[in-house]
DNA sequence: ACTGAAAATGCAAGCGCTTACATTGAGGAA
DNA sequence: TTCCTCAATGTAAGCGCTTGCATTTTCAGT
């Protein structure tokens, strides 16, 4: 009963300027209206409706909060005001330059916009990320931003209930139930597979993410079928390997392709990662690329460009897709839009990995 | 005032079961409660100390909680219970694998405990650090862990005031206000430099971060000096150049050092990717690596080891740090420590970057 | 100087939850 | 059977803030 008891007295009791500094309680609105002299009210318009509040007791209030250095107590606001200027995000991993980069900037425009950001990470796994978005909205989040499309309608109804505005990134489904600020990733690759297949390359190795629950990795793969068949080219001439996000999973993956028959003169991968696993593994392996065989990635990250030889990929502009997710979510937030889908522009980058194969 | 009244009526209304479903409102404590036929005291008990309600009746409740889709609003629980399940962390940027990994680790091990975790970052600013901070006490977090030492006194007083238990990391300084959990830079980069000296590098070149507000670049600068003076050298035989973090601003250091008389045999670079951008830039410049020049990095990201010449550096166990930072700073904030300090151990990697140089 | 409208401020009712204390009820000891 | 204890549950007072409405102040127009 202490700490109640003590809360209690000070509310009736004014407190002297000593009592204040060596409180160990930290001072409330109500401490800045005493100390100023006006209302609550008063000291909440002033910091949050400042033009409703004539400017000589403005600056007085604003001369008491700094005195006693307070800072709102966010729960309370969020809880009175029903609104707590945060976006929360739920994304598979931080430890992935891709959503980091994207994220980075998505919070950025957040904080220039006056939200802070909540950050979640699912792990890849559908049944925490469940349980991620009920915490944020538990949180009071103002909107919620998600990877993918892919994911139970149980989330969505969830996520109406509770009128949290949605937004989804690194994958563009016009079509979809949620709007997404992302990038045509089936198209993507379906251009950059038409690079491979321009080059001369009739035999296809393709080193996937895992594509269950994963709308991007299942596109990418969509999108070289899509460019194998426009060529007239038969399931036959791509062997698919699925395995997790990882340099050492690249590499493995990339070591079973040179064991199967026919062996693959191009394996194209689902991510840059993936790509650079299987380039290292090349070069453990004795395999030269790209004179014995050739090797595509996706996302273009920094690496790409780094790597020996360079890395042909597609070039995402993340950074601008956090941008436009940040500005669009928060216009929904703020009811200025339903959820308007952008598709960002992606292109691919020719390096040294690719060329034509040895006749 | 639509919504105020509508709230304050169905606080006195029973809601049908139809209602329930098509309300736009989340169910509350309140819904959960009459749905189960018992107080919300009782609900709340169930939520948060079972053991004090009797089986039947938390079967009952929960049962109510679940036909409800009920999640506990978290601002009020925040302020009723004057605790969040929350912790902040502010790193400089997210956009960096070193932090990122530590980050994740430390978010996975919170999650194991029920905590959740609020990011933000600070873009290597101390002033939007100072705000980011503010931001993440007025959301109530239980504690917050900071990157490196070195801030204003006014924050730790802030902190204090506020008693929110505060824990550093990537860096450790036993001495600090602050318990950290870190490694040693200065101890580590001094090794680092001994093998440099050892290998016969008489004359080096160090490529730093920014080390005004960074205790851990000052550090490793630090720990380059110690290993000169120790061998009798003064300090002409350093070369130092202080450049932002990034690929880039590496390259250009790196060119700017090649230009420097005397020019070094090894540059040091304060961390892997300074050192990659040197690295790039010395194969652009035409500088053979290590045969003209040697270069080292420090934190062991994974290009580290798949760029060619893969490169010597120190070795931080990032995940392990952000573990034990996690475990500790919820010992701090459920009262079980005050704040131990730990020194997590380092190591040097050896690989092809670094050798003796040219007679 | 007086009036009335508009601007500034105050009042107080919540927001959804936790928890100290009160109440109830069950079971055991006498 | 009566009384007491203790476990289970209920009651209601806040937590610190926002905001609709009420009240007071200001000031232009007469």
């Amino acid at each position: 009963m202490a700490t109640a008891d003590f809360r209690a007295t000070h509310k009736e009791t004014a407190r002297s300027d000593f009592e204040m500094r060596k409180s160990r309680t930290a001072p409330t609105l109500n401490d800045v209206a005493r100390e100023a002299g006006v209302s609550t009210a008063t000291v909440s318009r002033c910091l949050n409706t400042p033009a409703r509040v004539v400017d000589e007791t403005r600056k007085r209030v604003l001369k008491a909060v700094d005195k006693l250095g307070y800072t709102p107590n966010m729960a309370a606001r969020i809880m009175a005001a029903n609104r707590s200027y945060s976006i929360g995000a739920i994304i598979p991993t931080m430890d992935n330059a891709i959503f980091a980069r994207g994220l980075q900037a998505f919070q950025d425009k957040l904080r220039e916009q006056g939200y802070s950001l909540l950050v979640a990470s699912s792990a890849y796994r559908p049944e925490i990320e469940k349980s991620q978005i009920r915490t944020l909205v538990a949180r009071g989040v103002d909107g919620l931003l998600l990877i993918g499309h892919e994911r139970g309608e149980g989330i969505y109804n969830y996520l109406e209930q509770h009128q949290v505005p949605t937004l989804v990134a690194w994958s563009f489904l016009p079509e979809a139930r949620q709007p997404s600020v992302g990038f045509d990733n089936r198209g993507a690759m379906c251009d950059l597979a038409r690079s491979v297949l321009a080059a001369g390359h009739r035999q296809i190795g393709l080193i996937s993410g895992v594509t269950e629950g994963n709308d991007r990795a299942f596109s990418r793969v969509e999108g070289v079928r899509d460019a194998l068949a426009e060529a007239g080219m038969g399931p036959e001439a791509m062997t698919l390997i699925e395995t997790p996000y990882g340099i050492d999973t690249g590499a493995r993956a990339f070591a079973q392709m040179m064991q199967s028959d026919p062996r693959p003169t191009a394996v194209m991968c689902g991510n840059d990662v993936l790509a650079i696993g299987a380039l290292r593994e090349a070069q453990r392996l004795g395999v030269s690329v790209p004179d014995q065989v050739a090797i595509t990635g996706f996302d273009d990250i920094e690496l790409a460009d780094i790597i020996t030889p360079s890395l042909t990929t597609v070039h995402v502009p993340h950074r601008e897709m956090g941008r436009k997710a940040a500005s669009e979510l928060i216009d929904m937030v703020e009811g200025r839009s339903v959820g308007q889908s952008t598709c960002i522009s992606t292109h691919i980058v020719l390096r040294d990995s690719l060329v034509a194969p040895k006749a």
